[in-house]
DNA sequence: ATAGTTGCAAAAGTTTTGCATTGTA
DNA sequence: TACAATGCAAAACTTTTGCAACTAT
């Protein structure tokens, strides 16, 4: 079973792949070969947003043949996993988000772009008290912007 | 044509519909039976945030037949002519405001309800600026909750 | 007439599901 | 062998578009 990893690192390139396995053993997810090809892409590339469509593209060009759904489905179990984030900004796509500490974003409306403001930065006052029989599970900021000439 | 617009009111039951005649009127859109119907049943029942679905719903409950896709196209005319606003806080449905001041959302994320909170009670403090190039065109803050028992 | 609008059927996207296949103990 | 997990084709959603029918001048 070490010899079908070994296998499988060997069909993925020569970088270590240690880290991306232990993520996945951690969040209880079989180490199969569509994960670790979508783990690698997501995560050792520095934080990112990226769209199913998107990420099953990098999948195709990196020579990993997966499926959109089942590039769909790794990003929720990812999720559910709280190895990633999803972001809510435009009603037409969903984004994934590798950075899962506390944080905000500005989105480019015309492009289509996220970028990270970190949460710490900001303070917001003067929130209301949750309804009642309710509690806040988060505070999502999303700053809209466009081009301005 | 003013003879048809009292058909029309006639056909939608006897409250007054100048408003909202006034309000198509001013937005630059013609007062067609749909639309009347959708912005009576939009402006005259208090804010309200409504998804196409549910106001395609409600027509056909008040006995106006209109198509799902009328009820899109209009919601994005009303949307433009800054009539609605759009709420983005679910990837997987659009919800319309009839609220379009400065203000911001509850989202109770188990019961898909939106509860607004005045715009003028909260301060942000720590926002960077904007990238380079870009201006700020909204900021939206979504404080998610969840039932707490 | 005719230039412009409107409303909807059909099409296009996006996302989820059912189940054959594969992997595990 | 049995049992569970996986990955994808097909289905189900939500949303948009193209164009026939309608409106106003």
């Amino acid at each position: 079973m070490d010899a079908k990893l070994d296998k499988i690192e060997m069909e993925m390139g020569a970088r270590p792949y240690s880290q991306t396995l232990a993520r996945l053993r951690e969040a209880g997810l079989r180490p199969t070969r569509q994960r670790l090809a979508l783990s690698r892409l997501l995560f050792e590339g520095g934080d990112q947003h990226v769209t199913a469509e998107r990420l099953h593209e990098q999948a195709q060009g990196a020579g990993v043949s997966v499926s959109l759904a089942t590039v769909y489905n790794t990003l929720h179990q990812f999720t559910d996993a709280k190895l990633l984030r999803e972001v809510v900004v435009d009603s037409s796509r969903t984004y994934f988000d590798t950075n899962v500490s506390d944080h905000h974003h500005f989105f480019h409306e015309e492009e289509g772009r996220l970028m990270d403001i970190d949460g710490a930065k900001i303070e917001v006052s003067g929130l209301p008290d949750a309804p009642a029989g309710t509690g806040v599970s988060r505070v999502d900021i999303v700053i809209r912007v466009r081009a301005s000439d």
